[in-house]
DNA sequence: TGTACATCAGTGAACGCGCGTTCACTGATGTAC
DNA sequence: TGTACATCAGTGAACGCGCGTTCACTGATGTAC
């Protein structure tokens, strides 16, 4: 399937960075525009289930008929908007990878990376984390997809660094469970807070670090058959 | 400030359980139903913010005018809620105390204890676990309130009762809080689960005795300035 | 106890509004030759 | 390259509907005497 010489030149002149977009470039852009539109109106805490299709249209400077050229309704916006964070979640991974585990305080360190990474992406976070629990069924399965994926890669991630060796791949599952819904608690918490607070925030992550603390503690006194 | 004879009279026979109730009895009795209405509703995962007014009072059995004489609105309805909720929460400590500690396994007894109630309560966990992230600012902040005050009875129950007893207080309740959060997110995964799946439910109830076991191990592990 | 009056929970109708969805359309982009 | 036609993202108008809120009301319950 050889383009025609017209898509040929098109595709040449996509290259220069004046180039008139493709009617395919337009529409992904205008996706784009209502995905984030919606993001933008959860962004003072309202839930999902509470936007109304006209709303996101609307926000996104589009007639609420175009709506339904990108999504069949809103739920389908939402699953997308799922992805999304899910991929947003798998950059935090790898953001930490290649930042490395800082030497001293391995945990302080990640959870700053973390830190960085939420107010970075505050919207895609609170969407994640807000939805994950008060969304509506096919928007809540999604995530708990996503957050078992997040989940998983980060016990491989530990594994690969010789962490928790004595750990079974489904105690490590378990444990790294455990540390996606507890970051994710404390994800909600930190956005809740009206900005301007430093020092209120900072003792939100120092509840976050303790909290985590126990946790790492807690796997690593874990036997098999541990007995409480 | 004597009442009446005639209040004496309806006093007394409030007594006989076939006496016709009074005025205030009705509306107590409405304001409970709208109550029960908007959990109703709630119970197949809806999210609180997609409930309607005339929804809530369809489902009561009452006009929707009436909603007026014990609501401002929705959000107080949902207030309301989260108060009511906050009682099965303590219901919830007063019973695990009442049936005093399982002599041999002491976590899988609470978590037994705590299963038992979540199904004899359903459409109250549902609400609280779901709306503790996803609500109204106004209700998540109310949840919020009503989680810290769990926590710390929970906290003052494990003191009384020795357990932990190397923990300062502060540190005590930061694990108690780390335990109300997995407890509601286990919540929130074992209502979540279609009926009829017990395999299912076993397993996750299984994973929720895990996580809390690495809590505790790391709870025991705790020393006050800890590096990992 | 009986009567006359006050209270107020719940009614039913009405309002203006934003909603989701449909439709035929327009006009720029893309394709075939 | 130029032309004739097809595609289709976004438009604008229209629809019927359920919404939140208001209002004057009714009639049972409660109170004063």
């Amino acid at each position: 399937m050889a383009p025609s010489s017209t898509t040929r030149t098109r595709a040449a002149a996509r290259d220069a960075a004046d180039a008139p977009p493709t009617r395919d470039e337009r529409k992904q852009l205008t996706r784009a525009h209502l995905l984030g539109a919606a993001l933008r109106l959860m962004e003072d805490g309202r839930a999902f289930s509470s936007l109304s299709l006209r709303e996101v249209a609307r926000e996104a400077g589009v007639v609420p008929a175009a709506f339904y050229r990108h999504f069949r309704d809103m739920e389908d916006l939402g699953l997308a908007l799922v992805e999304q964070g899910g991929v947003t979640l798998r950059r935090l991974l790898r953001e930490a990878r290649r930042d490395g585990i800082p030497p001293l305080d391995m945990l302080r360190g990640s959870v700053l990376i973390y830190h960085r990474f939420l107010h970075a992406n505050r919207q895609q976070f609170a969407f994640i984390a807000g939805e994950r629990s008060g969304g509506s069924r096919a928007i809540r399965n999604a995530i708990r997809t996503e957050e078992g994926h997040f989940a998983n890669e980060m016990a491989q991630d530990m594994r690969r660094l010789g962490l928790f060796a004595h750990l079974s791949m489904p105690a490590l599952q378990m444990v790294c469970g455990l540390v996606v819904t507890t970051m994710l608690n404390a994800a909600i918490d930190i956005l809740d807070l009206p900005p301007g607070q430093p020092k209120a925030e900072a003792e939100l992550v120092d509840n976050f670090v303790r909290q985590l603390r126990v946790i790492l503690l807690g796997a690593r006194a874990w036997r098999e058959r541990t007995p409480v």
